[in-house]
DNA sequence: ACCCAGGCGGGCG
DNA sequence: CGCCCGCATGGG
């Protein structure tokens, strides 16, 4: 089995840090396994996270993974030394970045990102996780493998388009099930997220913006995780109280503010201080 | 029991 | 534009 030479590279911080990969992939033991498209996948990390090798350790169903695609959902390309050096430039962001070490964004598909954070908003990690289960549980498809059902795939833009706002209410999601459904409908019917691809990052989040239950924080979170775009910003609860306690002595700040500070200080590295921001402001302040 | 969570839409001034 | 409110639900 092939491997990948890796530096600066966690699995495990990459897993847990509250982007769509930790809402419905099983991580134990340095080992990851989760459904891409109508295949599961198992890949495996040896090595710690300064210097080690990315294996593919099984790719079980229809759908193509290979080395390719690995590097590109961990974005193994980016150079996180360049990126630390860039972003770490206080002692709050060199304290996250040395404590996180190889935690990287990911890059994931458009759909999945959207539903992920769709169901993110007000919500914890936890149920956030919870209720992805239940919805690929109920609407995903399942991923047959020598003659065995193995997996659940996540659930695809048209089953949750024709599904009743009741039915995805008993996934537990909510009032956040009508935006699940408009949106789904939306996706299905009125555009292609892939085509957005294309756009640079205002149009993009522009065109995010159109969708039902998307606001500035999830448009973003979807312009970063879904579209690689670095210079987004996405603006929780917790980047706004840490923003406010590192970088302005406690005092309150807007929404606007604070992306006007990110952008002058971070620019298109914006998207990796956030994530450590934010990852490490969490466990800081709480 | 009470409080909170990777926010958003709607209604108001 | 800004502000305020309600919103389901499971875990601490």
């Amino acid at each position: 089995m092939e491997g990948i030479r890796t530096r600066d590279f966690s699995l495990k911080y990459t897993f847990e840090s509250a982007q769509p990969l930790s809402f419905y992939a099983d991580f134990e033991g340095n080992e990851i396994t989760f459904p891409y498209g109508h295949s599961m996948v198992s890949l495996k990390l040896e090595g710690d996270s300064k210097s080690g090798i990315f294996y593919i350790k099984g790719v079980r169903g229809d759908t193509k993974f290979g080395v390719a695609e690995a590097k590109r959902i961990f974005r193994l390309k980016d150079d996180m030394g360049k990126i630390y050096k860039s972003i770490a430039s206080d002692p709050f962001m060199a304290e996250a970045t040395q404590r996180y070490v190889g935690m990287r964004l990911t890059f994931n598909d458009p759909w999945i990102t959207t539903l992920s954070f769709l169901v993110s908003q007000f919500n914890n990690i936890k149920r956030i996780r919870l209720i992805i289960k239940r919805l690929m549980d109920r609407f995903g498809s399942e991923i047959v493998y020598d003659g065995k059902v193995i997996g659940k795939s996540f659930p695809e833009a048209q089953s949750l388009a024709s599904a009743s706002i009741q039915d995805i209410w008993k996934c537990g999601a909510g009032f956040r099930s009508e935006y699940i459904k408009t949106t789904a409908e939306y996706c299905t019917n009125n555009i292609n997220l892939h085509d957005l691809m294309g756009k640079n990052y205002e149009k993009l989040k522009e065109a995010l913006l159109e969708m039902r239950g998307v606001g500035d924080k999830v448009a973003d979170c979807i312009a970063l995780m879904g579209y690689g775009k670095l210079e987004a910003f996405p603006i929780d609860t917790w980047i706004k109280r840490t923003v406010e306690n590192i970088y302005f002595n406690k005092r309150k700040k807007t929404i606007k503010e604070i992306h006007k500070f990110a952008e002058e200080r971070w620019d298109g590295l914006a998207g990796y201080a956030q994530q450590y921001l934010y990852w490490h402001g969490m466990h800081y302040l709480r």
